[in-house]
DNA sequence: CTGGGATGTGTCTACGTAGTCACGACGAGC
DNA sequence: GCTCGTCGTGACTACGTAGACACATCCCAG
């Protein structure tokens, strides 16, 4: 039935041990030997079982990420961690969770798994449950977690920064009145970069104030667009909490009859694809995904023992799009 | 250090086996010896391992999907899949490669994993790969993905029918011309989509040029649209081969100063969230990605032996956006 | 010519679980 | 009161690999 290294040891003449080593540790085997132990294999159509291995060796070569179900953002940041893993002979698993309350159940999957290493996305994580996470024998990295800081290694995008560079640059567009546009309530990460925008904005004259959108989807921007097209309370500028909220943002905004950027300035936050679509060309905060992706895998397998210290904040790029233009005004 | 199923057998005070029994299949197991087994279990901290129970039990309660690293359509097929397999306790281990010569790699790393079953997704698989995958081991379905149909179980929207419905609802809103914006060299689906079309658009008389984008992405059909903006080839409906082409279409034709459906009417395929966008509203085909998913689920943990036979075909639906509205004119 | 390190290979065992088998206890039927 | 079947449990082993260890061989330095 199934071809274990046992039929090609007997096949090729040699010890178990031999195949095992031509297919783990080649340098330790004769090259003569190696190429009988490999035809054999060959013939007989041998592949090494990963299970096994895994148990033996108290490695999977498996990296877990619990991430949300559903969101543009994290399906950019999943793409990213698999490449990355792939070109190290790793593999992710994934552990998709539908909302908040399905968290738990992932994580218990999780522990059933061995991994080498864990990457717990989304803001939406509760500290409690970041906390669980947390065993010697498990290497777990928060991604873009500002809520896990102090409790597990973390690598995020400099949220502050990056809302005080849009808004800096809005403000330069000479506005005089702003809205910020999130989900503060149930996102740590739009909290900080609320703080950051209505910060920097302050310090220059500008209220910001904030509008709750009740997630972090397009339905939940387009909704809140409705709030601006009634009355006199249309801001200057518009800062949407991501990118997702943005284009929501900006279509509600164009359905209600306003032109974006004429009427009104719309930012976004992540460096989503679609950012750069012509049809939006959003001015945005771009994430270096590649370079967080790499420095949360760097934390996973040469990383830092004294976990709970060490954290990776890493600049975002401003991207300055069509909808900040003020320039036809 | 690990809490093994020894260690809670020795706390409970019964043997390893009916702690494994209380874990694996409880109704062996008298209610009281496993409120006691449980109970240790909580006390250690056991959590039982899966790898090696897949060692034991031959099954990994893992299913792999080897699907290109980049495609919002993929992506959105991929978030359905691990959600399904999440309800049955199974787990989604991903295999992404880059381009159709990375997917020797991928697949190579797939025998490794002693999987229960492997998605083969996207139709730029060669059929070389995919015979290779034929193993009596492995239940194997292909998705969306026409060049297995005799070689391997296969799931799949009617791409033909959809292809048709779509130039039958182009061609009732009084078209005259049409072309086909699709990359039929690289994907199989591509080129029956296109077939179907020009068929049903042959009926009405209606000719049917085809357009190489050269891949399946918004940039590809961006670079499309340059092609209808010089001199009068502009025919009065263009159709994407995917909705990623036909969003590019849609902006590149609106950034020459052409409006949508104005001047041309445009249609998708696949039916992706950003379908129904506001700033698209794209007629498109949608795909029911929950009933192929499940079906592939179906097959391969249900699935008929007779495997090179079984097909399964499920119907698309039409969704009528505001690319295809006519009326003004 | 001999001692010691490097090199290559074989033997043996453990990783943690689940299934097979055997066995004791218990209840029902004659 | 004996047999038979069922139920619950323990002992044992195999899943396929990799690492520890032992050992043989070879080469070079002294």
């Amino acid at each position: 039935m199934r071809v274990t290294s046992h039929d090609v040891a007997a096949e090729a003449g040699v010890s178990q041990a031999t195949v095992a080593r031509v297919f783990s540790s080649p340098d330790k085997v004769a090259l003569a030997t190696q190429k009988r132990v490999r035809e054999a294999a060959a013939k007989l159509g041998y592949v090494p079982n990963a299970i096994a291995r895994s148990l033996k060796s108290q490695r999977t070569d498996i990296v877990g990420a619990v991430v949300p179900a559903k969101s543009e953002y994290w399906q950019d940041v999943l793409t990213a961690l698999s490449r990355s893993l792939a070109e190290q002979g790793k593999q992710l698993l994934l552990f998709p969770f539908a909302d908040a309350d399905h968290v738990e159940e992932a994580l218990d999957s999780v522990e059933q798994y061995r991994l080498d290493g864990l990457v717990l996305a989304s803001s939406t994580i509760r500290p409690e449950h970041l906390v669980r996470m947390r065993r010697p024998s498990l290497r777990v990295v928060a991604f873009n977690q500002p809520a896990a800081s102090g409790l597990l290694p973390l690598v995020m995008v400099d949220n502050d920064a990056g809302a005080r560079d849009l808004a800096e640059h809005v403000a330069a567009q000479g506005i005089r009145t702003a809205a910020f546009v999130g989900t503060v309530t149930s996102a740590s990460t739009d909290q900080i970069r609320y703080r950051g925008a209505a910060s920097a904005l302050a310090d220059r004259g500008i209220a910001c104030p904030y509008i709750e959108a009740g997630g972090f989807s397009y339905d939940a921007g387009y909704k809140a667009a409705a709030r601006f097209l009634d009355g006199a309370d249309l801001p200057d500028a518009v800062m949407g909490g991501s990118d997702e909220v943005a284009f929501g943002l900006i279509d509600g905004l164009r359905t209600g009859g306003l032109d974006v950027p004429g009427d009104v300035l719309v930012t976004g936050f992540d460096g989503l694809p679609q950012a750069s679509w012509a049809g939006y060309d959003l001015t945005t905060l771009v994430q270096p995904i590649e370079v967080l992706v790499d420095a949360t895998l760097a934390m996973i397998f040469d990383g830092a023992r004294d976990a709970a210290q060490s954290e990776r904040i890493v600049p975002g790029t401003l991207r300055e799009g069509m909808t900040t233009r003020s320039g036809n005004g």
